[in-house]
DNA sequence: CCCCTATGTTGACAGGCATCGAATCAGGAT
DNA sequence: ATCCTGATTCGATGCCTGTCAACATAGGGG
């Protein structure tokens, strides 16, 4: 397990630079790297979509409805790799489950992909 | 192959909108997750940051030079992921080539992750 | 022409990951 | 307490991917 390898020069501070005008530390893009990877199923996309897209929260009920052609469990199992991510939080109330995106951190990585929007 | 599967409801125009903003179709998914799954590796993420933030574009042989602990193939696996993904191209001048950033699409990727900057 | 350096490709191997069915846990209702 | 339903976890399986050594290709220089 080559984890002491995460630790060699991380960014102390942000992280949040936009790669156009500063390349990666080490560090840093392993933890980044998390995240985008977390993003690269198009099963986790729509689900974040679905959640990020909620009002408010949206409940676990209305994600397993059939809309996915995938089991239950395997949306259990990406809602878990968002979570772990940093990208949604879910909360059981009562007899459901409810997610709510993690807004700063989808924030963080747009503002990481450049985003000058003045072009 | 499930190839026709991608075929399903694509958004026509754009699918560029936020998905804080409107769920995502199943199509605009499986073609945005493949972009988001090249950047879903440490090594990859590096690769890009230096190539964007390069000022104009950048010699591989800059790339190679043992600031990555991984071998020069390698490499250029990665570079081929990031090729196909839209991310970035490549040319060749001479003895060497030359890669710079597809930043349409980095700001497309950007965009879709919601960055409304006013919050 | 033949060698040499710089990139990219191929084949193979190991580890990771998406998916499912079955089992488990959490809460509400009977 | 007992059952039922919704959500997650567990174990297994097959595919996908990161990595490297070896080989192939491109182009410049002797």
């Amino acid at each position: 397990m080559p984890k002491e390898l995460q630790l060699l020069q991380a960014t102390p501070g942000g992280c949040c630079t936009p790669i156009t005008e500063e390349p990666l530390a080490a560090g840093d893009a392993t933890e980044l790297s998390r995240r985008f990877k977390a993003l690269g199923d198009p099963v986790r996309l729509r689900l974040l979509s679905r959640i990020a897209s909620a009002e408010d929260e949206i409940c676990v009920c209305d994600l397993t409805g059939g809309d996915f052609e995938v089991s239950a469990p395997t949306i259990s199992h990406h809602l878990k790799v968002l979570r772990e991510a940093g990208l949604i939080t879910g909360e059981r109330r009562g007899t459901w489950v409810y997610y709510r995106p993690v807004r700063g951190e989808l924030d963080r990585l747009s503002a990481l992909l450049g985003g000058q929007w003045s072009a």
